[in-house]
RNA sequence: GCCAGUGUAGCUCAGUGGCAGAGCAACGGUUUUGUAAACCGUCGGUCGUCGGUUCAAUCCCGACCACUGGCUCCA
């Protein structure tokens, strides 16, 4: 509830929606509805059995880890404790707040328990006897616990079907819940760590009991661990937050700018100049053309496209424009003195959204106060008040007593202004397909605990376009689209990918998804054939569509291991239509056209991050931000002419180059060149002055020997024209 | 937004209830050099912000902000 205020002080509707004790509003028009409650994915028995080595031994150790926070803490109540890709959790409620501090008393505990060298001992039993242990709390526990049962346990009880054997494991005095299977004995676990501590929702569901979530891996023995916490230590030297910070590539300054909202810096804004010179050409060259939009639209836009009130959280709120508009007059109006009438929903409605009302007691607002009345009235007056406010803050009414202001929104995509460019000519069959592309500037507001360095921002450069075809068209537009990308992956030597197919789910038509089935199937139909046909590697995730169309998203991994979506392509037959998009067919009726949206770089901002981790900042020349620098041997003024000269040429060729001609011992200048990351340097002395050569040096290969100056030069010229990796 | 951790010079980090420290960078000199750091000097700080405790707070306490690791989310 407060978060709603604080992040949409003036989002009337949004703040209603979430405010607890308006749960009536859950009535309201159909676009406004909860999230589907998340499914909690459970493995079958078959899944289980197949767990690796090291699973057994992860998920083993998690286990000894109850085992040591129940001697410390035996009022804890365990959850779910699996193993995961680097190691383990568990997930446990407790009275003590376990703290990293609190790691070395456990391992102390855990190492105990591995020296005693338990065996894991399974025990088949049956429902009613699992779940009277339970209900006793000696589920998880280390013995009985009066009063304090095993919930969760009990909870997970109730998914087990029926049918299904139920299992306990036991090492010592420790006794779980669980399927197995596991290591022989716990002095089988050879080497473990407990990492972090973090907050976790019971199943992931937001509303549900936030729970303590302990990290830890386990490995075989003590030099697996050593090897991959060396591992981790490289993937923080290859992390593009550190790396950008050491070559200025951006920054992030959020006094000034506030969080989320990247800097580039020149040398960063190099590597952002390449993309999209890249993408110009390549687009230009599969018959794209380009527009550019501005960076707002009225809220009618987003209202039209279907993104409010969906999609109002991930929007900053809006400016409002009182004085302008239609609406204009009314607000003057109602500025000067509602009408009686009108006061009490104003002062509700201020207690609700006003960030700078004052507290009322214990209480952080009016809306809060409000809240308590309402609580404490009785059963008929709390349902008048409902009543009352269902009735009289209803959109409609709403809008009648409080005149909208004019509204613009920071556009969280592009798509509703091209579809407005499509708007904005008549449009002919002939005309088809139509592909618009823009780098177009994108602002979301992301939760602020989503931010993440690059990766995850507020401002995003998105790699836009947006291509309307016919449906005969659209399997050759997308095949065309699909080719693109590979082309971008051959580029950056990106080996390891995977498209995820995301189709609707027929329970979701009408809900989640526009209500077309013909089309879904259509389109999900030629998307598939596709795919199969051009052989791209993909996995297709049935109800994961979006609300207007099947999607692919491009997940790429870094050398880091960091898995990221960095491209997305979406097939759109719902919007368009929306926004009463047509063209003239050639039997001279009209008819909307589909669209593909397409964003095959994704945006700069992830993008660029990506590349910095995949190549550890060294980047290839034609995308390094140093590309050259010439460096003298000393600063006699023959030298430094030649010097001065050969950057001057370079320069003219569109070579990103500098010049260091200080007269710093040779060796210092290299190792601020290479500190650099600069990808060539060019060295500059009497004897290859007198030969007409320069000496070779290379960020990535150190140094190559004496060429003839001009060679040097075409080489670097070509490298870069044809972007070698 | 939630849980936890962190916040000292441009960067990497020391440190203490009683005058704020180093290395690198920057700047000024000296040095005249063949492939990862030559020497000397100078400058640089509201110790994240606000409040509290104290004779005295960068240090202790509280709130807030930001970042980091996770959770949830990512149309």
């Amino acid at each position: 509830m407060n978060r709603a205020r604080t992040r949409f002080p003036n989002a009337l509707s949004v703040s209603i929606r979430v405010h607890p004790w308006l749960k009536v509003f859950e009535l309201m028009p159909d676009e406004i509805q909860p999230p589907p409650a998340p499914n909690p994915e459970r493995k079958t028995l078959d899944d289980r059995a197949k767990m690796t080595e090291l699973e057994r031994i992860r998920h083993s150790c998690a286990h000894v880890l109850a085992t040591a926070i129940l001697r410390l803490w035996p009022d804890a109540q365990f959850a779910y404790g699996p193993p995961v890709e680097n190691g383990f959790y568990y997930d446990l409620e407790c009275s003590h707040r376990i703290s990293p501090e609190d790691f070395a008393k456990l391992e102390e505990e855990m190492k105990k328990e591995i020296k005693a060298n338990n065996v894991f001992e399974k025990l088949t039993v049956t429902r009613e006897q699992a779940i009277a242990d339970a209900q006793s709390g000696r589920l998880g526990g280390l013995a009985e616990r009066p009063g304090n049962a095993s919930k969760f346990k009990l909870d997970l009880l109730k998914n087990i079907p029926e049918g299904e054997p139920i299992s306990y494991y036991k090492n010592g005095d420790f006794i779980d819940l669980c399927a197995g299977p596991h290591v022989m004995r716990t002095g089988n676990i050879g080497a473990f760590k407990l990492t972090t501590v973090a907050a976790a929702y019971y199943k992931g569901d937001e509303k549900g009991p936030q729970l303590q979530r302990i990290y830890g891996t386990a490995f075989k023995n003590k030099t697996a661990l050593e090897e991959w916490l060396k591992l981790q230590e490289e993937a923080k030297r290859r992390d593009h937050r550190k790396i950008g910070a050491e070559m200025n590539l951006f920054a992030f300054d959020a006094d000034f700018t506030g969080p989320g909202l990247p800097l580039w810096l020149p040398k960063g804004g190099a590597i952002l100049e390449e993309l999209e010179k890249l993408a110009k050409e390549t687009e230009f060259q599969a018959g794209y053309v380009r527009v550019k939009t501005p960076h707002l639209a009225r809220e009618k836009m987003y209202k039209t496209s279907g993104h409010l009130p969906y999609y109002a959280e991930s929007m900053f709120p809006p400016m409002e424009l009182q004085g302008e508009g239609e609406f204009g007059v009314k607000v003057q109006k109602f500025k000067q003195g509602a009408a009686e009438d009108d006061r009490l929903i104003r002062e509700v409605l201020e207690g609700l959204i006003d960030l700078k009302s004052p507290p009322v007691g214990e209480e952080k607002s009016w809306g809060d106060a409000l809240q308590r009345v309402v609580k404490s009235a009785s059963p008929e007056t709390q349902k008048s008040v409902e009543t009352f406010v269902y009735d009289r803050l209803s959109l409609s009414l709403f809008s009648a007593h409080f005149p909208q202001p004019d509204r613009y929104y920071l556009k969280a995509m592009n798509c509703p202004h091209h579809h407005r460019i499509f708007a904005a000519e008549p449009r002919s069959y002939r005309d088809l397909p139509l592909r618009l592309a823009e780098y177009g500037t994108c602002y979301r507001y992301e939760q602020s605990g989503e931010l993440f360095g690059l990766m995850r921002v507020r401002s995003m450069n998105m790699n836009d376009a947006h291509i309307y075809c016919t449906p005969e068209q659209f399997a050759d537009e997308f095949r065309a689209v699909n080719e693109m990308y590979l082309k971008y992956f051959q580029i950056f030597g990106l080996g390891k990918y995977q498209m995820r197919f995301s189709t609707s789910s027929p329970e979701g038509l009408g809900k989640k998804y526009v209500n077309e089935p013909e089309l879904w199937k259509q389109t999900e139909d030629m998307v598939r054939r596709v795919l199969v046909e051009s052989g791209i590697n993909f996995v297709e995730v049935p109800n994961e569509a979006a609300f207007y169309g099947p999607k692919i998203d491009v997940q790429v991994w870094s050398a880091i291991g960091r898995e990221f979506t960095i491209a997305t392509n979406q097939v759109d037959f719902a919007v368009p239509a929306k926004f009463g998009l047509t063209y003239r067919d050639r039997d001279n009726t009209d008819k909307t056209p589909l669209c593909i949206h397409r964003a095959p770089l994704g945006t700069h901002e992830r993008f660029i991050g990506f590349l910095i981790e995949h190549y550890a900042g060294n980047f290839p020349l034609w995308l390094a931000p140093d590309q050259v620098r010439v460096i003298t041997l000393g600063d006699d003024a023959p030298l430094l002419a030649a010097g001065k000269a050969l950057v001057h040429e370079l320069r003219q060729n569109f070579v990103r180059v500098t010049g260091d001609f200080t007269n710093e011992p040779i060796k210092a200048k290299i190792a601020n060149a290479e500190h650099a990351r600069v990808h060539t340097m060019l060295v500059l002395g009497p004897r290859d002055l007198e030969a007409g050569n320069v000496s070779v040096r290379l960020h990535t290969g150190g140094p190559q020997g004496a060429k003839p100056t001009a060679q040097v030069v075409a080489e670097i010229v070509q490298s870069i024209k044809e972007r070698r990796a």
